[in-house]
RNA sequence: CGGGGCGUGGCGCAGCCUGGUCAGCGCGAAUGCUUUGGGAGCAUUAGGCCGGAGGUUCAAAUCCUCUCGCCCCGACCA
C-alpha cells in the first residue's frame, strides 16, 4: 500500500488522538504461528502470539502497539470512574531517596524486592515498587487543615518489584504498571466513606471491563493497615484460593478467612504413653500406624521469627498452617518454617520428632488444640510418640490462635454454613491504612477544635497489564483472544478477501469509512494473503466483531459478520452494516 | 535461596550419551510462477561467533570446569 492511502485510513483520530482505523499492512502486530517455549499460562502464550507483548528480562516486558491500545482503554475507565468520585490525577517520581523508606520503616520489611540504586554521589535511592512514602512526605508538607480534606490523589505509573521469581508474563512481572490511589481523612467515619467510594469505583471499573470477578476480604499484608478487600478475576489459573459462603455472601482469600466455630476433637482425656512407631515421619504414616485419625495427631512445627526467636506452632495433623495468620497473630512479625538442620539444632532432634512436652520454645497452638484430650505428639526421641497427650496437662501453650488454612467444607465464619472455593487472579487491591504512614511521617491536620490529629489514609491499587492478562485469561479459546469489547484494541476486523479486486477493495474502504464514521474502531486486514491465514489472525487477535466483504457476499449487496465470542454469523446489508455494528457495540459496552 | 530442566538462523526444535561429511529440520522471511472462504504448491535465495570464557584433544555444538541468561516446582509476594 502506498503511504498516501496509509495517511488516508489513519486520518480519522478518537478524542484522545488514536487513530479509528489501522491496516494490517502496516500495523506493527508481530503474531507468530507458534507457542513460545518459556510460556505456561494461556494468556501468556496469546499475548505473545497475538504480538501484544515482547520480553526483554526476565519479568521486564515491552508493551507493543496492540497491548497499549487495550490498555489505555482500560486506563480511561478507570480515570472516569475515579474522577467523577473527586479523585485527582498526578504523576509521582519512580525514583524516590532511600531516606523515607527508613522513615517509615518499610526498609526491612520490603526487603529485597526493593531495588536499590545509587546515584553519582553514592547517595541511596531506590525504584518505588509502591508510592505511600512519597504521597505521605507531600501530604506531610502542603496538607495542614482539616478544611483541606477529604483528598483522594492517584497516578497510573510504572512500579519495579524484585519478585523472587517473576512468571506468567505480565501477570507477574517484575515492572508493571499501576493505578495507585491514596486517599486522606480527617476521621475514621469519613475514612470509611473515602473507603466505599473507592470500593464503588473499583467495583464499577472492572463491570465496565466485562470481567467476571468476584470481591474478597484479604489479608492487608506489607503495604500494612486494618481492612482490604481484594478484587478478582475468576479464572482456573488463578494463583489465589477464594473462599466462598454457600449461604451468606461472604467471600474471602483463603490466607484470610477465619476459622471460628469448629469441630472440636473432645473426648475423655487418658494418660501419656510413649509408643514405639518406626518409620512414621510423615503424619499420614503415623496415623496409619496408631489407627487414629489424622486429626488427634498434632504437628509440631518450628518457626523462626525475624529476629532469629523461634517458636513451636502446633496445629491438627488433618490441618495446614497458615503462616499469614501466624505472622499476624505475633503482630506481623514475619515468620519462616525453620530448615531441617535448624530444627534439629534447636529441639535437638530431626523434624517429625519434635515435642511440645517440656519444650523450652514458646508454644502457640491453633485453637482446635485447645480441647483435645488424646492428642498424638512426638517425645523428642527419634521413632518414638506420645499418645494421649493433653495440652494444659502434658505441655504448656502460650497462646491459641486462629492459625490452619481454611479448606473445602469449612464452616463460615458469617453465618455457619458451607465454604466452597475458587481461584482468581488478583486486579485490585483497596486498604484501609489508618494512620501508619502518616504517623511514621509526621502528615497532621489541625481539626476544628484546635487539635492536632494523624491523616487517616487509605491506598488503592490496579494493575493494568495484569488486568488485561487477566481478562485474556478468563476469555479466549483454542483459536486466540476473544476480547470483551471495553478493553479490545479495536471493535472491528474487516477482512475484503480479494485485495486485486479493485472495485471489491473500493466498496470495502467505503465500509472501513462508514464503519469509522460510526465511531468504531477498525482493524482493517487488506494484506494480500489468503483467507485461511487472514481468518487465523483474525481468531488470534480475537476483536470482537469480524466482516469479511467477499466477491459472493458482495454479489448480494452484503458483508458477512461473525462474532468472536458466540461464533455467530450474519450477513448484513453492506449499506446499514455500521449502522448495525455501532448499534451492537453501544449495546456492549451498556 | 533450595530442587529440576533448558540455551543450536527471527520462532519451534533435532544433533550431544558413543568427539571426526552435524551445522540440519519445520515454521517464518525474500523472489518468481501458479493458487485464493479457514494458516496453499513448486522453484530459487538469504540468514547461525551452536549463550560466554577457559580447558582436554590431532580434532569440540558434542567431553570437563567456571560463568551468564531463561523456564518449571517450592518458600515469598500486589
Amino acid at each position: 500500500m502506498d503511504r498516501e492511502r496509509e495517511r488516508k485510513l489513519l486520518e480519522k483520530l478518537d478524542p484522545y488522538g488514536e487513530p479509528y482505523g489501522q491496516s494490517l499492512l502496516r500495523y506493527f502486530v508481530p503474531t507468530q504461528k507458534e507457542d513460545p517455549a518459556d510460556a505456561e499460562l494461556v494468556s501468556h502464550k496469546l499475548m505473545i502470539r497475538a504480538g501484544l507483548i515482547r520480553k526483554l528480562a526476565g519479568g521486564i516486558y515491552s508493551y507493543l502497539p496492540f497491548m497499549l491500545r487495550s490498555m489505555r482503554k482500560l486506563e480511561r475507565i478507570i480515570r472516569s470512574a475515579l474522577n467523577t468520585r473527586g479523585a485527582q490525577e498526578l504523576l509521582l517520581p519512580a525514583v524516590q531517596p532511600y531516606e523515607l523508606w527508613r522513615e517509615s520503616g518499610r526498609d526491612k520489611k520490603y526487603g529485597p524486592e526493593l531495588l536499590r540504586l545509587k546515584d553519582r554521589h553514592d547517595r541511596d535511592f531506590v525504584i518505588g515498587p509502591t508510592h505511600e512514602e512519597v504521597i505521605t512526605d507531600i501530604i506531610r508538607h502542603e496538607i495542614h487543615s482539616f478544611r483541606d480534606l477529604p483528598l483522594n490523589l492517584y497516578q497510573i505509573q510504572t512500579k519495579f518489584r524484585d519478585e523472587i521469581r517473576p512468571r506468567f508474563g505480565v501477570m507477574r512481572g517484575r515492572e508493571f504498571i499501576m493505578k495507585d490511589a491514596y486517599s486522606f481523612d480527617e476521621d475514621e467515619d469519613s475514612a470509611g466513606k473515602s473507603y466505599q467510594d473507592m470500593y464503588d469505583a473499583y467495583t464499577e471499573i472492572f463491570s465496565r471491563c466485562g470481567l467476571n470477578f468476584a470481591t474478597v476480604e484479604a489479608d492487608s499484608g506489607a503495604i500494612g493497615g486494618s481492612y482490604s478487600h481484594e478484587f478478582m478475576v475468576l479464572a482456573e489459573s488463578g494463583e489465589n484460593n477464594l473462599v466462598f459462603c454457600n449461604h451468606c455472601s461472604y467471600a474471602a482469600n483463603q490466607e484470610k478467612a477465619e476459622l471460628l466455630s469448629y469441630k472440636f476433637i473432645k473426648g475423655q482425656k487418658g494418660t501419656l504413653e510413649k509408643v514405639y512407631t518406626p518409620n512414621c515421619r510423615h503424619v499420614d504414616q503415623l496415623a496409619k500406624f496408631l489407627k487414629v485419625p489424622e486429626a488427634t495427631i498434632i504437628k509440631s512445627m518450628l518457626f523462626i521469627a525475624e529476629d532469629n526467636s523461634p517458636y513451636l506452632v502446633l496445629i491438627p495433623g488433618h490441618r495446614e498452617i497458615n503462616t499469614i495468620k501466624l505472622q499476624n497473630a505475633l503482630n506481623g512479625v514475619p515468620m519462616r518454617l525453620a530448615e531441617p538442620n535448624e530444627a534439629e539444632s534447636i529441639m535437638g532432634v530431626p523434624m517429625g520428632f519434635v515435642t511440645p512436652v517440656g519444650a523450652k520454645v514458646p508454644i502457640i497452638a491453633d485453637n482446635m488444640i485447645k480441647e483435645m484430650a488424646q492428642g498424638v505428639v512426638g517425645t523428642g526421641e527419634k521413632d518414638y510418640h506420645f499418645i494421649g497427650a493433653a495440652p494444659g496437662r502434658d505441655f504448656t501453650v502460650h497462646s491459641y490462635f486462629d492459625l490452619a488454612l481454611a479448606t473445602e467444607g469449612d464452616p463460615c465464619p458469617r453465618c455457619g454454613g458451607e465454604l466452597s472455593f475458587k481461584k482468581g487472579i488478583e486486579v485490585g487491591h483497596v486498604f484501609k491504612l489508618g494512620t501508619k504512614y502518616s504517623e511514621a511521617l509526621g502528615a497532621k491536620v489541625t481539626r476544628k477544635d484546635g487539635s492536632e490529629t494523624p491523616i487517616i489514609m487509605g491506598c488503592y491499587g490496579i494493575g493494568i497489564g495484569r488486568t488485561i492478562a487477566a481478562s485474556i485469561e478468563q476469555s479466549h479459546d483454542k483459536d486466540g483472544i476473544i476480547w470483551p469489547v471495553a478493553l479490545s484494541p479495536f471493535e472491528v476486523a474487516l477482512i475484503p478477501l480479494q485485495v486485486q479486486n479493485d472495485s471489491l477493495m473500493e466498496k470495502t474502504y467505503k465500509l472501513f469509512n462508514e464503519l469509522i464514521d460510526a465511531t468504531l474502531e477498525v482493524l482493517i486486514d487488506d494484506r494480500d494473503e489468503r483467507p485461511g491465514k487472514k481468518f487465523k489472525d483474525a481468531d488470534l487477535l480475537g476483536l470482537p466483531y469480524r466482516v469479511t466483504v467477499s466477491e459472493k457476499s458482495l454479489a448480494k449487496d452484503e458483508c458477512e459478520l461473525k462474532e468472536r465470542a458466540s461464533g455467530k454469523i450474519t450477513m448484513l446489508p453492506i449499506a446499514s452494516a455500521s449502522e448495525y455494528l455501532k448499534a451492537l457495540r453501544d449495546k456492549a459496552l451498556n
